[in-house]
DNA sequence: TTTATTGCAAATAGTTTGCAAGCGT
DNA sequence: ACGCTTGCAAACTATTTGCAATAAA
């Protein structure tokens, strides 16, 4: 676990204590996904669902942390990739060792800042997005992604 | 380091004995990117560059392994980026947890296969690609990126 | 002979997992 | 009460690095 959390991204997220309505909602949202409402599940998917956000296990554990919320960062994985099963969250094609997620499942693209190991979406209509092509035989186009990566300008 | 290598792709290269010629041009080209020419970075080299391939650091070295080389896995990684310093491969972006690099560093997308952890070239011409977009304030294009995702029909 | 490079092993980084204790229903 | 979840620590996978031995120039 690095200490520097570098992902950064939208606005932080309100803390733990949602409206009730949202809570109402996340709570159906994890029975829907076979999960147990759990105070660490409700904290992480209030941050998360709903949301423009682009989160590694440990961006998110430290801001949780801060927030004074009280879980392991175990639990934070475990929980991402739960999340991801139910299609919460998606992985996205990011080289280089950690995974990042984001939430916002819709089809969208991202810049890539090389230099700062930081991730945005794309704003619409500033990219072409081809049409999905033919796979192989024999498989099917799950889904494309586009990375622009980015950097300073050289000189 | 991982058992099963998992990374099929093209042909098996010749093994470490090239041609006068050829060894003649990777010398060339590793001193040309400030690299004195070992016998380990010659071997690796041979399987790479000017080639088309899709490997990982451990896909490399047992390759190399396995055809009698004998190298380190070690300084498998350590050619590996430095070959990419130097422009000779490239890291593809795909999720997940290794370092996978690419022999061919001209503009080309890849098929990425979910479930068999395998990635191939997409043909030219089964992908209508974008133009480049604008990036941010500041910033330059460095490359685009795309990975089709495929997996076996669900049903 | 001088300096870069290698190999080993240990260190580091990210992530997953086994299991006992605890919480949700 | 029952069984899913959690947290901890240990295990695991991928990769990097320090350093003494070695090979290239």
């Amino acid at each position: 676990m690095t200490a520097k959390a570098s992902l950064r991204d939208h606005p932080a997220p309100a803390a733990s204590g949602a409206e009730p309505s949202r809570r109402a909602c996340l709570a159906t949202i994890l029975r829907m996904a076979g999960l147990r409402a759990t105070r660490q599940r409700m904290d992480l998917a209030d941050r998360l669902v709903g949301r423009d956000r682009h989160v590694t296990a440990e961006t998110l554990y430290l801001e949780a942390s801060a927030a004074g919320e009280d879980l392991s960062l175990a639990t934070v994985y475990n929980t991402l990739r739960q999340f991801q099963g139910a299609g919460l969250v998606r992985e996205i094609a990011v080289e280089g060792l950690r995974s990042v997620f984001d939430t916002d499942t819709s089809r969208h693209h991202h810049f890539y800042f090389a230099d700062e190991d930081r991730i945005i979406d794309i704003p619409p209509g500033h990219l072409l997005v081809p049409d999905l092509p033919e796979g192989p035989e024999g498989y099917e186009v799950d889904r494309l992604d586009i990375i622009v990566r980015l950097r300073r300008p050289s000189r």
